[in-house]
RNA sequence: GGCCCCGUUGUGUAGCGGCCUAGCACGCCGCCCUCUCAAGGCGGUAGCGCGGGUUCGAAUCCCGUCGGGGCUACCA
């Protein structure tokens, strides 16, 4: 070639691992998931973890593609050495800008007879592929154009003015080669694949190789869907004098259907759904971690599946990852989540749930001070009681309507038995005798306590009236929640102090009429 | 069609010739706790795709078969 890379590749131990998204539309689960391998094992090997960006399709670019892989993978926490947004020293990052990069290589293999043009109209590439597959013969090119010049194949028809360039692979080429995951694997017979497409732009094929090569690329962990296209990149390597870089073929990620996982089908290919449906970040990288991956062994060997990123990057190891393709299982993620959200502390859940609270139309985007202390209360009630954090709001919504402006569920309604206007009366009776007053320094201790509330209750109603705790405490709970699930109620009850409480209870008193 | 990858309960996995009457987790079912619902505790349900070998012995090794998936683009 006509120039040298400008940086050497480097020669130290040192590995330098990549992950290369396209930005065609919202971002993909499978980038995640890549990125988190990828990353476990060049933190704990000290290297580095690189993001380019593959926008070598312009037909399926999306402008705004681009900035959200980048605030997705942030959010995840899964963040970058070197990349398009931060730079590094093999700059620039995006395959668009590097279109002179790669000019050279392919002027050098068109020197020497590694490839050729082509100017075959993808209309006679469609037509000789359905023949081919018509007729039972394995597709691919058939070198129409090959030793021609333009002029000669310019008299056959299917001519195209602007040609493409294509590799000449050789019959010996080597077809197998080893993977960290799989041990010696064995892939297709390449066809006389487009490295340079008539647009001007490198394919993915060529780009990939000169892109890892100059940014000194060791590991190439992808996606199982490249193996059939390994061959080509080792054969590029080997026209370019380079080493090839060691290869790891994750599985695929699946649908129910065991299909590879598609925005189609599952909204769990997309990114930004998770955060959408409010799981935590770190539950999902906890997940992921999870999919074709073992658990560790606790000291007693039983199985940790509950972990940190730099616990899963401390023991990573290639060989222990599952060729089997995965079917992405929302149960089990949902599960892990509830177990996220009850480690959190109670001020960095109730954080959290703002914004989905705010998003809800539960609280306003300017909260006082006193709902943000109320909020806090709330979310003390309802940490065990959530998987998702989209399902707070309607678990805190009483607790911020007035007493009068929510609606009664009719399933609580349903629930409630003859004798409910006649809890509901002993209940304002006994808690009208329970104090509101506020005592202690500052004011800050009060009778109106839930054992407080909860001792007058059932002194009035489960024992006074002999009716089971099960059915007294029923009509009380539609009153203050208007649902026929809600948060426990004597704490509600706290929380929402005497005045509201007793509203309630009336207000429901009054609708049974 | 061709080529390639893969095959343990519904799902994620452990197992790497005897410790397996196949372990764990999620799910599901039941019980306990209990003011509802959760959380928590306890118990239960369900699997080595199939057929041949090799071996004293196979989930583990070999072959075949079936099944699933991927690739087969001037997409990545």
């Amino acid at each position: 070639m006509s120039e040298q890379p400008a940086t050497p590749a480097p020669t130290s131990t040192s590995p330098r691992l990549r992950v290369a998204p396209s930005p065609t539309g919202d971002p993909h689960v499978g980038t995640a998931y890549m990125s988190l391998f990828n990353l476990a094992f060049a933190r704990q090997q000290d290297g580095k973890f690189v993001l380019r960006i593959e926008d070598t399709d312009r037909t399926r670019f999306r402008e705004d593609s681009e900035q959200q892989v980048f605030d997705t993978l942030h959010w995840l926490g899964l963040d970058w050495d070197e990349g398009p947004d931060i730079g590094g020293p093999y700059a620039p990052y995006r395959q668009s800008e590097r279109l002179d990069t790669y000019r050279p290589y392919v002027e050098r293999l068109l020197a020497e007879g590694k490839a050729y043009h082509c100017w075959c109209t993808p209309e006679r590439l469609a037509q000789m592929r359905e023949i081919q597959q018509k007729t039972k013969q394995p597709t691919g090119y058939d070198r129409l154009c090959y030793g021609k010049t333009r002029e000669e194949r310019a008299e056959l028809p299917g001519f195209s003015e602007t040609p493409v360039v294509r590799m000449l692979i050789p019959d010996d080429v080597e077809l197998t080669f080893e993977d960290l995951i799989r041990g010696r694997v064995s892939a297709p017979r390449p066809d006389d694949q487009v490295i340079l497409k008539a647009d001007g732009f490198p394919t993915y094929h060529l780009a990939v190789v000169v892109d890892d090569h100059e940014m000194g690329i060791t590991h190439v962990v992808r996606g199982e869907e490249w193996i059939s296209s390994t061959p080509k990149h080792i054969l590029l390597y080997q026209w370019f004098g380079l080493e090839p870089p060691k290869w790891a073929h994750m599985p695929l990620l699946r649908n129910t259907d065991k299909s590879k996982i598609s925005k189609r089908k599952n909204p769990a290919a997309r990114l930004t759904w998770f955060r959408e449906q409010g799981y935590l970040p770190e539950a999902l990288v906890n997940f992921l971690a999870l999919l074709a991956y073992p658990p560790a062994q606790g000291a007693e060997g039983e199985d940790v599946e509950v972990f940190t990123f730099d616990e899963f990057s401390k023991d990573f190891d290639w060989r222990k990852v599952n060729p089997v393709g995965p079917i992405f299982d929302l149960k089990k993620f949902e599960w892990l989540n509830g177990v996220y959200v009850r480690k959190l502390s109670v001020d960095e859940l109730a954080s959290r749930l703002l914004p989905y609270l705010e998003a809800e139309g539960v609280l306003s985007g300017n909260s006082s001070l006193g709902e943000l202390a109320r909020l806090r209360k709330v979310t003390e009630l309802i940490q065990t009681r959530m998987a998702l954090l989209t399902e707070a709001a309607p678990l805190v919504r009483p607790f911020f309507v007035g007493d009068d402006e929510f609606e009664y569920a009719e399933d609580a309604l349903g629930q409630l038995k003859e004798d409910a206007p006649a809890v509901l009366d002993a209940a304002i009776s006994a808690l009208g005798d329970v104090s509101d007053e506020r005592s202690g320094v500052l004011g800050s201790e009060s009778a109106w306590q839930a054992a407080a509330i909860e001792a007058a209750l059932r002194s009035a109603i489960v024992e006074g009236m002999g009716i089971k705790p099960k059915f007294a405490f029923g009509p009380l709970r539609t009153a203050v929640s208007g649902a026929r699930v809600s948060p426990p109620l004597f704490e509600s009850m706290e929380i929402l102090g005497k005045t509201a409480t007793l509203n309630r209870l009336q207000r429901l008193r009054d609708h049974l009429g």
